[in-house]
DNA sequence: ACTACGTCCTGCGAGC
DNA sequence: TGCTCGCAGGACGTAG
């Protein structure tokens, strides 16, 4: 499940591969999430952008292709053109073929003006790495609603890019038991460190590999290695000893330490 | 308007 | 060993 740390690390290496480069041919898997893809024929890519999950691949006609990974999705130069999971190809002038595969076929591709946006990339809350992700703000956010913590983390409302396992990871150093539907201040300001924390090393990490992520290069993330608490049900707390429970929270699997993360 | 839940989609692992 | 079945989840659609 690629999350902002895995997005920012296929971001980074895609940019060099692309840039100034321009789309020769192109062709995509017949479903409307991602035929878009067929429509790029002859354009050149002028940048490599992220926001939240989200990769913006600014285009020379003034567009913006939107690519969404969903839960496997995989960008990196393919050879093979019959790999039953390609979704989406890209031949370049450069001799390289850029290939989306998608086992499961969550992601999507869309062709759009930059900024006019739709769904949740239109309503995508703060950068959680910049400066706009406030802690006034996030407390405001927040505040707004009433549904669970991670529900609202999942929600990419009160910040961007957080999905399962970092809203997991940073409930854990937080201390907060994810099913809480209020916070005080305090504890929205701790939260809100973590998540910078969380988000911070998993880039650093090269992002997280579980079972699908593999980066450009088709190599696996390294921060799965540092998870405290995802994937760790069953297993000691690594601040209290106590063993690590899972639960669902709104249909989505949530690890937590009954004892760190009291309700 | 807001919340909760079902849906999409496929591979994998548990269980028989 | 080989099969069936349920689970996993990001974003979106729908129901209440």
């Amino acid at each position: 499940m690629p999350e902002l740390p895995e997005v920012e690390s296929i971001r980074r290496q895609l940019e060099p591969l692309l840039l100034g480069h321009h789309v020769t041919e192109s062709d995509s898997h017949p479903s409307d999430k991602f035929t878009p893809a067929r429509e790029i024929v002859g354009l050149g890519f002028e940048a490599v952008l992220r926001r939240g999950k989200y990769l913006l691949f600014s285009l020379d006609n003034g567009t913006e292709m939107v690519i969404h990974l969903g839960m496997t999705g995989q960008l990196m130069p393919v050879s093979d053109l019959s790999d039953p999971h390609l979704r989406a190809w890209w031949k370049l002038d450069n001799n390289v073929t850029l290939g989306y595969r998608d086992i499961r076929r969550f992601g999507r591709i869309r062709i759009c003006l930059p900024g006019d946006y739709e769904g949740t990339l239109k309503k995508l809350g703060p950068e959680p790495l910049s400066d706009d992700f406030t802690i006034d703000a996030f407390y405001a956010s927040l505040k707004r609603s009433s549904r669970k913590i991670k529900t609202q983390l999942l929600s990419q409302l009160p910040v961007a890019g957080v999905g399962n396992i970092y809203a997991d990871e940073a409930c854990f150093h937080a201390g907060i038991y994810p099913g809480l539907r209020k916070l005080t201040r305090s504890k929205t300001a701790d939260l809100h460190h973590s998540i910078r924390q969380v988000l911070y090393s998993a880039v650093e990490n090269g992002g997280t590999t579980l079972r699908d992520y593999v980066n450009v290069e088709g190599k696996q993330g390294r921060n799965q290695q540092y998870l405290a608490c995802y994937g760790r049900d069953g297993l000691p707390c690594i601040n209290c000893g106590e063993l690590l429970r899972r639960t669902v929270i709104d249909g989505r699997g949530t690890t937590f330490c009954p004892t760190c993360q009291r309700r």
